[in-house]
DNA sequence: CAAGATTGAGACCTCAATCTTT
DNA sequence: AAAGATTGAGGTCTCAATCTTG
């Protein structure tokens, strides 16, 4: 957008417009998001070579497998998977096709529909568990440490809070 | 989540053959990639807000802002976003469609097809960089700190290169 | 009317197959 | 034959509209 003209520039403009500040920030920010994408693939590559099953439904049986009844409402789900309600519809529909979970209205409020494990679910999500679980331990937690695990999840996961 | 019937339990198997510890694990492995999803979709709604963009072409353009001279290889593109050649190719598709960037053949070797962005591209671009480095510093680096966003992104990034 | 859930249309990415160039 | 890129078919999620219940 603009040329650095005079002496005093201090290369805060270095490639049209953005400052070389920003491009380091940009940088990081692009190694970290590709790196937790190569990251999650490959865990949900170790989970679905054992246990097959895709990577919302896997999220989604974690969930229930520590659900109050193993059972939790679609907004839930929808919630916790950070998908749209129309979006959980589909992986509940999947899951119901699969035979892993069933749907039952709620008879206090007619309106909600809770997601409750069948026996065969209740099987794939303890197997899905264990597997994603190992698969963390060797990929994610011997590499790092539990604390800084546990300090990465904590800090990533306290932002997005702030609506502003 | 479970009930203590025996003094000597040790809690080793809480739910149907999970342990506790992998329990806590996948709870911080689901805050994590929550976390970082909203993270995210919130970051690429302030940039769509202010440059009409989406978030893949986003990256590409980005990148194409560092390239050498502002082109980079299809098969780079694929790479950088993680994406199969396939993917790589639509998004170009996209881009070229929007005007954004245009095709070139490699005169020495003419398998390959850079992506040079155009002059409107070019302006995009550095428009989009700017509003997502803003995002940043406003949604991430001010309240981690500086310091603990950059050892985030060299953890995470170090990680998925084990192969075993 | 608001909340929860579902449906259909559309956008985005992957896999497998194909084409061109080396 | 291998590397780079493209195409077509298929699966997954989003948006907008709709239905039902509160």
């Amino acid at each position: 957008v603009e040329e650095p003209d005079a002496a005093s520039a201090q290369q805060a403009e270095t490639l049209a417009g953005v400052s070389a500040d920003d491009l380091a920030v940009l940088q990081h920010w692009r190694v970290l998001q590709s790196g937790f994408r190569r990251l999650t693939t490959l865990l949900l590559t170790d989970v679905e070579a054992k246990v097959g099953v895709a990577p919302s439904s896997l999220q989604v049986l974690c969930l229930l497998l520590e659900a109050p009844q193993r059972a939790a409402p679609m907004y839930q789900l929808a919630q916790t998977l950070g998908f749209s309600t129309a979006g959980a519809t589909k992986v509940a529909d999947r899951l119901t096709e699969a035979g892993l979970i069933e749907r039952r209205t709620c008879p206090s409020d007619r309106r909600m529909v809770y997601a409750t494990l069948t026996e065969r679910g209740l099987e794939v999500a303890t197997a899905g568990a264990s597997a994603l679980a190992e698969a963390l331990a060797k990929r994610v937690i011997e590499p790092l440490g539990a604390g800084q695990f546990e300090s990465i999840s904590a800090a990533i996961g306290s932002l997005g809070s702030n609506v502003a």
